[in-house]
DNA sequence: GTTGTAAGTGTACGATGTAAGTGTGTCAAG
DNA sequence: CTTGACACACTTACATCGTACACTTACAAC
């Protein structure tokens, strides 16, 4: 009936033959990812993403195979949008400088490490990552078995995330009355993790929302973990039981 | 119309007082779990929920205030199903055996990691755990900030799981011919992984699939952060930059 | 009795993913 | 130019989901 009226994204001058941009699976990706940045993952919908692009929901299965498959492309979008891994000679620096750049990709898509760790399909694109690490594990002198322990241990920070337990830390209130009343409660019901807390609110380094350095912790653990890997490469990591 | 039949889980003799079993928040979250374990997390619906307890959808909102709620109520019967914290003087020990138990316990529940990721709610039983978590390793020496450091660290191992990447792994197959066929069109595309797993598979240590010992795998990973928190509180750990 | 409250029911709405069938535009072969 | 085919967008329709809202019922207190 209606002529395909303003498709939003475009503005061909020639009304009549109205040169609509054609549908692709990368344009599909693409903007899917951008509604998941702008409005989160929960409003990426078939309908929505469709009105997006100026089309009707079902059109977008001529491009992707369904719901699922556009997740784990849009995974791929941002795996992709990652520099290549590191080939510094130094096994810790290459895994550290690989990792950290892999997480600031990921600052900017905070949906992905979620989407990523609910479906965990392995595509290309993930798999040229772990290939990369693993390498540099074995060229470091790991022995395959170290190299398989050290996946486990480095878990997602290989793709450069640990999705954190307590992740949207809007607890503390901005109000310092509010605030000092709230730990003191917490004192009382957890009196551990309120002597913790305490210490850190006085020091200015607070425990809670944005005090707590996501990015330092980060790299302290990752520290952590690639120093304990090289006492395993040595043969020196000796366990309790 | 119909008289209430059959409830599913009671037969009280009386089928004229029809004494029915009173629904309660605790029935009511004893058998979402049990849908989840058998059937899985995504199963659990408020309709299905209300069937297997021989009640309409709707009655559950009286017990709970909404799906979410359901959910995190869900985990909280989880969590308080594990073993009370180890109180062992070597803080190493204490740590390692309460997160092993909690792990044991989420083998049992194993939608239960993924529902707590995906909401990570603060609720008693967690606040409860991980207060005494930070209890340990305040006694232990650490101080305020080496123990908040610590808890970044050791992530969701405190309450007993890493959620793994690559979870559901039937990736290789049975058939040992297939199964060589797809390490070796592995090689091809990702040369190093082609290589660790040649080896794994040769030793028997199968990489992939139930090969993989998921348990070994927590337990040494959580030796080697348990180790390298050791050095962080004796100010060992020196870092790379 | 009356009345108040707690708990279960029934219906309905909007949102979701997507199966199935219907155009329609582009383009190569005749 | 016509024609056929094929890729791609549209339309309709359905099942399933969470849940708002209005209602009935059961029972205890007065």
């Amino acid at each position: 009936m209606s002529p395909p009226d303003s498709t939003g994204a475009q503005e061909s001058g020639t009304p009549s033959s109205e040169q609509r941009v054609p549908l692709s699976r990368e344009r599909v990706l693409t903007t899917a990812v951008a509604i998941a940045d702008e409005h989160g993952i929960e409003a990426v919908s078939m309908r929505r993403l469709g009105h997006e692009l100026g089309v009707e929901a079902m059109s977008l299965y001529n491009h992707v195979a369904n719901k699922d498959a556009l997740l784990t492309g849009m995974v791929d979008v941002v795996v992709e949008e990652m520099p290549p891994p590191s080939e510094d000679p130094d096994w810790r620096v290459a895994l550290r400088t690989t990792m950290l750049e892999a997480r600031a990709v990921l600052m900017r898509h905070q949906w992905a490490p979620r989407v990523l760790s609910e479906r965990s399909e392995l595509t290309h694109p993930i798999l040229l990552r772990f290939d990369a690490a693993v390498g540099t594990l074995l060229r470091a002198g790991f022995t395959a078995d170290q190299t398989h322990h050290a996946l486990h241990v480095l878990g997602s920070r290989i793709l450069g995330f640990t999705q954190e337990l307590f992740n949207d830390s809007e607890a503390m209130s901005d109000d310092p009355d509010v605030a000092a009343l709230m730990i003191k409660q917490m004192s009382a019901a957890y009196p551990n993790l309120g002597a913790m807390i305490e210490v850190a609110e006085h020091d200015g380094t607070s425990v809670l929302g944005d005090g707590c350095d996501d990015q330092y912790e980060f790299e302290l653990a990752l520290d952590l973990i690639l120093n304990g890997l090289e006492r395993l490469r040595r043969g020196e990591l000796h366990v309790p039981h």
